[in-house]
DNA sequence: CCTGGCCCTGCAATCGTTTGCAACCGTCCT
DNA sequence: AGGACGGTTGCAAACGATTGCAGGGCCAGG
């Protein structure tokens, strides 16, 4: 009845148990990592003793002794968006994965969310000796700092494109322009030839996606390119952002390419509030394919990233480099998951 | 030739910086500390060698010695849901506000996503000794080892209902009763009078929101309690969910209180499958105000959760009893958001 | 010229665990 | 019986930063 007691744990160390077992407190360590060079009565005699005083080593000093940190830092790279964009569906859905699959492999998670004002914000992360291995959410418009960090920290990898030119860090990421295509030609086989595209274009994967879009309709034979309107990812201000659009240049196009399904569904709102139907007045696909895309009203046509499977390349990616092996980007297809609204 | 090439930084420890200042390793500590005990130029002279080198001193070291790590855990207990929970928009909200409060603060936030099928899931995590305090994203059906570890460990503070039979610990939550009520008051309002609560019970924040509802039904006279309907968080199923139960119970309901705006939302999407019109059909309250709950189609009236005075309570109180001093639970208000599902 | 006092700086212990090396014991072989 | 050997355990040195205390200059006052 109190085996959970408060009642008394003098043994805060190592070395208090050691008194208690009679050993010593290199014993106690051997023991309770459950190494074969200890006799396995005393083994059993300690982690019995470990267990009834609820102890557990301190893991500072454990992680200082063997240079082993057991953190993986999973960064947020906010850039221009000073919003609160964590709450951004895409990357909490990564996040959950990533949780999942380091927890599995029994690493700690540790969550930095960055607005890179200063220069060596990430450097500051990768040399705090705090973690073993550092995931970068998300490329944002920093370039240039991940590379010229990733040129000497090796177990980094980010989730993006790894196709810029002169990359050397290793990134996990769909192919976006493959996915901006299919977008494209899916908003081209329903009629459109005014195609907007709803994004900014600071961060490379979103850029990319815009190109492909334009290149689907390219090869369509539409001669102009694709309408770009910068749209935040910023929830509270995005719907007023696409109603702005849409008042300026609605009558000028006829589909709607969202860089996100989180877009996607903003501008379905908005597109009702005008009494416009999806897809009947107006086409439009999403990207992403969170779960929220197949709840909505009309269900969201969408370009699919697999994310579980993107969270657990980039886990592996990592673990192959903490090892010192090498490991290379890794670029998955995307593919269009045909709903209602396109 | 690589000794001219490779201008790697010898200088991975005080001691190392230390040589090169001509200095001893106290006083490079005390100077990268900004001590006003060391000479204005020596630690000048210090901290531009340190910067030059981009020096940052061991974390772990330095947190072994002082016995405070900066580190905040931030736990999402997930209870029998054993799907991708971390997902829920929900949590995610929560948990960027947590992270922005705490990274200004200068607090690091480890994540831990935990399944507790261990009963000692909580002490682990607090014994650790890998971080100064725990915030828990919801109590789950973990009431009693929350209570168990909240006795003797202070800095712990949850997130939830705090009026608890017996509870000791600190929580911060709105007051779910009164949430429920003022659901189940709008719906009565909108001519409802057999109303369902589609959520799970094991929670007691959901428990309390059903009650909420039946009180309000009470009040307003009508005999039958609301028919509850278990409905998981997990999105993936969530839709059958809630289509098994309408096609089992729909025909004798004409209201429904949803647990959560992603029930609600899916509710919606539910409705449109069976061509029910919202709310002319069939009125629907959500629960949170979570950003998409204004974005669906139609907008979702729900119950506002102030998420982010929340978060910064969360931290408030946590910080007040890392310093040592107590710090009671606080209850919210919830406010009933108008809009369009009923 | 001596001494007290004020700044700085260095010394060395400390945080708690891990681990290479050496010591020890009993057994078995020759 | 002596020695070798395998299996356990203890000893003490790390890991790298922090900090109380002591000591060394230096200046001013007596």
């Amino acid at each position: 009845m109190d085996e959970y007691s408060t009642a008394r744990s003098p043994v805060r160390t190592i070395a208090d148990l050691a008194r208690l077992a009679g050993v010593s407190p290199g014993t106690v360590s051997r023991a309770l990592a459950g190494k074969s060079l200890v006799n396995a009565e005393t083994r059993n005699r300690i982690q019995a003793l470990a267990a009834e005083h609820s102890f557990r080593p301190n893991q500072m000093a454990s992680r200082l002794r063997t240079q082993r940190t057991g953190v993986i830092g999973v960064v947020v790279p906010l850039g221009h968006e000073r919003r609160q964009h964590l709450s951004d569906p895409f990357f909490m859905t990564m996040l959950g994965f990533l949780a999942d699959r380091l927890t599995e492999d029994g690493y700690d998670l540790m969550l930095s969310r960055v607005i890179p004002d200063a220069t060596d914000w990430l450097e500051r992360i990768v040399d705090s000796g705090m973690m073993d291995g550092v995931l970068l959410i998300g490329q944002s418009d920093q370039f240039h700092t991940i590379e010229r960090v990733a040129r000497r920290y090796r177990p980094l990898v980010a989730w993006g494109s790894s196709n810029l030119p002169g990359q050397v860090h290793c990134a996990v990421g769909t192919d976006n322009i493959a996915g901006g295509r299919l977008a494209g030609e899916r908003l081209i086989e329903r009629g459109a030839k005014r195609i907007a595209f709803l994004g900014e274009l600071r961060a490379p994967e979103i850029r990319q996606r815009c190109e492909g879009v334009a290149q689907a309709m390219a090869m369509a034979g539409i001669a102009k390119p694709p309408i770009q309107l910068d749209t935040h990812l910023a929830s509270d201000i995005m719907e007023q952002e696409i109603a702005a659009h849409l008042d300026r240049v609605g009558g000028e196009i006829d589909g709607i390419a969202a860089a996100s399904d989180v877009i996607a569904m903003t501008t379905l709102r908005v597109l009702a509030d005008r009494g416009l139907r999806v897809p009947g007045d107006m086409p439009v696909v999403g990207y992403d394919d969170l779960p929220l895309s197949s709840s909505a009203v009309p269900r969201i046509t969408t370009v699919r990233q697999d994310i579980a499977r993107g969270a657990n390349e980039m886990v592996s990616a990592l673990f192959r480099r903490i090892a010192g092996e090498d490991a290379p980007s890794v670029v998955m297809s995307p593919i269009l998951v045909e709903r209602d609204s396109a």
